[in-house]
DNA sequence: AATACAAACAACCGCAATATC
DNA sequence: GGATATTGCGGTTGTTTGTAT
């Protein structure tokens, strides 16, 4: 017996997700948690396949994503890293812990690749600062306010929709950056990331700071959104 | 203003690894 | 221990957007 389908292909649609079902994937996921895919098709009622819903999730919805322009600095990790890992993208994106391997494989692929190619014979980078420079980190808040101001413009808000982020189970299990890595690079990663230490311990400040920070956002952004404050969250999540 | 081309980004596909029964 | 299900990863493709002619 072969591999059977994640799910059946008939009926399953394809490209890009509206801000609807957008709404309907995160609702899920807040109540139910991220996992279980298979059966997000089947209690949701999305017409998407179990691994398009996770690509989603992962890939644009998972609170604690940063979009947007690449700084010089995360440029640099990347190129770097790609030198030393290759095309190993989630590896990489261990290093950002707010971009996703999708994002960095495709910003180099349209950005990076061409550019170090180029330089080929040119010196190397500065050396990185070990303060980065403050970042204009988006967070799921951005994510699901892109979203919603979408959705809210088409739909009434009083419809049922998206349940408050009270929880943050989305910690890559493998965040565990090489300090070796990290020694060889010449960098420090910011305080979300502890100085080397015993990688459970790291992992837990890495997931309470993350959490922390996410909380913040994402209760700002979505009690205010779903408390009638639609209009003025929306504005002021940039 | 219209068209062609290129760049950027989002999403899909297939395989591999891991988990579960 | 083997079969099956689930998840993760990297490569690739499709669509959208911007720019040049």
């Amino acid at each position: 017996m072969g591999r059977v389908p994640c799910c059946e292909k008939m009926g399953i649609k394809k490209g890009p997700w509206t801000s609807e079902e957008d709404l309907v994937l995160v609702s899920y996921v807040q109540q139910n948690g991220p996992g279980n895919w298979r059966s997000v098709p089947t209690n949701t009622g999305l017409m998407r396949c179990s691994k398009s819903c996770r690509l989603r999730w992962t890939n644009y919805l998972r609170p604690g994503i940063k979009r947007g322009n690449f700084s010089t600095q995360e440029e640099t990790l990347i190129i770097q890293l790609q030198a030393l890992l290759g095309n190993r993208w989630a590896a990489i994106a261990t290093y950002l812990p707010q971009r996703t391997d999708n994002d960095i494989k495709n910003y180099w692929n349209t950005h990076l690749k061409k550019r170090v190619a180029k330089k080929d014979h040119d010196p190397p980078p500065p050396p990185l600062s070990t303060a980065p420079t403050p970042t204009t980190y988006a967070s799921s808040t951005e994510n699901i306010s892109r979203l919603m101001e979408g959705w809210v413009r088409s739909a009434s808000p009083g419809k049922d929709s998206a349940v408050l982020v009270r929880d943050d189970p989305i910690i890559k299990k493998d965040i565990h950056p090489t300090y070796d890595l990290e020694s060889f690079l010449g960098i420090s990663y910011p305080s979300i990331i502890p100085s080397p230490a015993p990688a459970e311990a790291s992992e837990i400040a890495l997931r309470h700071n993350h959490h922390y920070q996410q909380q913040q956002q994402s209760f700002s952004f979505l009690e205010n959104w779903l408390l009638g404050g639609t209009t003025s969250a929306l504005s002021s999540s940039d």
